[in-house]
DNA sequence: GCTTATTCATGACGATCATCATATAACTTG
DNA sequence: CAAGTTATATGATGATCGTCATGAATAAGC
């Protein structure tokens, strides 16, 4: 059968957004091409019709779920002039962010994933991860622009680096333990 | 055919280390038992003779990998007794260990698949993490055991967070400036 | 309204996967 | 030295994987 043009584009959009979801859930090998189309309600003949590859589509859906978070973090920023660094580490170290990976940042839901992947996947890895620290930067109080990237950097990386870690253990007690003590470390960072 | 006992224990023992180091470097998933038994010169049929599942191996494999870093800390603290902790993370942060994978920190190698993983493997790492946290905490200079505990936890996700970032971009620049930021954080932290 | 182009479904390809059954050979125990 | 045990090799299992060839059906272009 065939659609419009317009569907069309819908369906390859509705892809890459599932994509993004299940990619994140369970990783990129975790995930077969039925399994995507399947849950964009389509049957796996027609994948290579819309991408060349799985791995474009790995790279496409990482690149959405980026600019996701990127969107998310703006609107964070918009809507707490005042004070919205530690809006954004409180949102980004919170226990629903920790608990729903396939929504969350691809940073910490595919982060060893990514180190593994190919070298257009780690491009939209950095592009992404760029964009937030610029957000971050400009979100951080005080101190020289120099000494705000630098310290937009080490949150990001205390940031996925907790998020990560308290998914990779079983104890939910110290699940919170890791965003809490993240969380603390980099409150009193920023105001010093 | 067959070896004696001591050489099976022996051979149980190599399949453990050549996994634990392709795990690392490939992912539970980019890595087929055929594939370890072969790093160990053995064919995949005696495979299933050590282990129940391949899920086993991965548990031991990660006990293996994280033991190895807690002795690894432990020989680092017992070399500079006077500033442990600023040689801890030296090394953690080094171009050399975010290079090597394979021989390095499970948790930055594996972590967010260590998440997706099952009950046990993710015991494991709650374990690994424990005492490298442990260890950290007393290698921290100051103030009081609580306060060294978060700071320790903190660094900890500084750590893997920055490795697994700069693992996980193709930018070099970038990559290092990821880790020299995790440094002087960490450095700036500790001693305020 | 007819032709062409294109979207998606059906189905199959070969490769690879974890797992296991069986065979062989040699260590271990008596 | 004989009998039993067991470590490893060979080979097959069914499942799943990414990829592609083909066909049907309909939108788009003339």
């Amino acid at each position: 059968m065939r659609v419009s043009r317009e569907q069309a584009a819908q369906t390859r959009d509705r892809i890459v957004e599932v994509a993004s979801a299940l990619f994140r859930a369970k990783g990129f090998g975790g995930v077969g091409v039925a399994d995507i189309m399947k849950g964009a309600e389509l049957t796996h003949g027609g994948f290579y019709g819309h991408f060349g590859s799985k791995d474009d589509l790995a790279v496409e859906a990482s690149r959405r779920a980026l600019a996701a978070s990127v969107a998310r973090w703006q609107r964070i920023v918009a809507e707490t002039r005042d004070k919205p660094y530690p809006a954004l580490i409180e949102n980004y170290l919170s226990a629903r962010h920790c608990g729903d990976p396939a929504s969350g940042c691809a940073l910490s839901a595919l982060g060893t994933d990514a180190a593994r992947g190919s070298a257009g996947l780690r491009g939209a890895f950095a592009e992404g991860l760029q964009r937030l620290v610029d957000i971050l930067t400009e979100a951080l109080p005080g101190f020289s622009k120099p000494a705000r990237r630098r310290k937009a950097v080490a949150a990001m990386a205390t940031m996925v680096g907790a998020v990560t870690l308290a998914r990779a253990v079983d104890d939910p007690v110290l699940s919170e333990e890791i965003l809490e003590a993240a969380r603390q470390e980099l409150r009193t960072a920023a105001y010093r």
